[in-house]
DNA sequence: GGCGTACTACGATGAGTATCGTACGAGCGT
DNA sequence: ACGCTCGTACGATACTCATCGTAGTACGCC
């Protein structure tokens, strides 16, 4: 059945395993603030070569893993691409608001800070 | 003056130094959010020593440093004691609503995982 | 089948950090 | 002055993490 320990098939944690603690820490990195809040503005799916950071492939790999890892996005293999969305709906039903006030948080500080294109 | 070096007074970062990814990463520790939680209950300035946490001294002062360097909140020494007072203001211009929803967010997640006493 | 694209795995590295114990310093109360 | 309490400093340790490069796998397309 492929289910065992398929390499294509990624592991996500339950909505009710989801941590506070590992959601903010997933979130206290620029580059994956950064990957959300372009996230949450696209509101699609979105492979993970549309978002062009400044770091290599591997760190992206990397910084996916952590916002998955955590409970913020959920990646599903489409093909060739890995296709990443917010998980949105569980956080919101987690932590009613908390989402929305970082990504207005991050928003806000990076008008603030003159970084219009990190958003 | 005294404003030099003086080790009795302690470095804050202005509010416009406050970083989102610091603040963040600050209230991503366990210890750290149950700090703040009880912290905002409390509403007063407390003394470090007020709160019972499961860590040594050493411990407890770092983590006092770590969110007195994010700008989470204010330390003043009163004699021998040192009281801790959450920057809710400056928090709360920068980044609105944000310190609600994570506190909201521990308080559900405490009361979801059978931790009444975590508050 | 063979090529190119998208992403991963692995190992390395350098920086950060959560933790502790012990020893120390600064005030307060007696 | 003396001791007590509160908190710090410093060193050690073990762990985590952000980053990279290289090598590899999976899939779609020609």
């Amino acid at each position: 059945m492929t289910t065992a320990t398929n390499p294509r098939v990624l592991d996500h944690p339950a909505r009710e395993e989801i941590r506070l603690e590992g959601v903010l820490h997933a979130l206290s990195d620029a580059v994956r603030l950064r990957i959300v809040s372009e996230m949450a503005r696209a509101d699609t799916e979105l492979s993970c070569s549309f978002f062009d950071l400044p770091v290599t492939k591997s760190t992206t790999t990397h910084h996916f893993r952590v916002l998955r890892e955590s409970g913020v996005i959920q990646q599903i293999y489409r093909g060739t691409a890995k296709l990443n969305a917010l998980r949105r709906e569980d956080l919101d039903v987690l932590f009613p608001g908390l989402l929305d006030s970082v990504l207005d948080a991050a928003t806000a500080q990076a008008r603030r800070l003159g970084n219009p294109d990190t958003l």
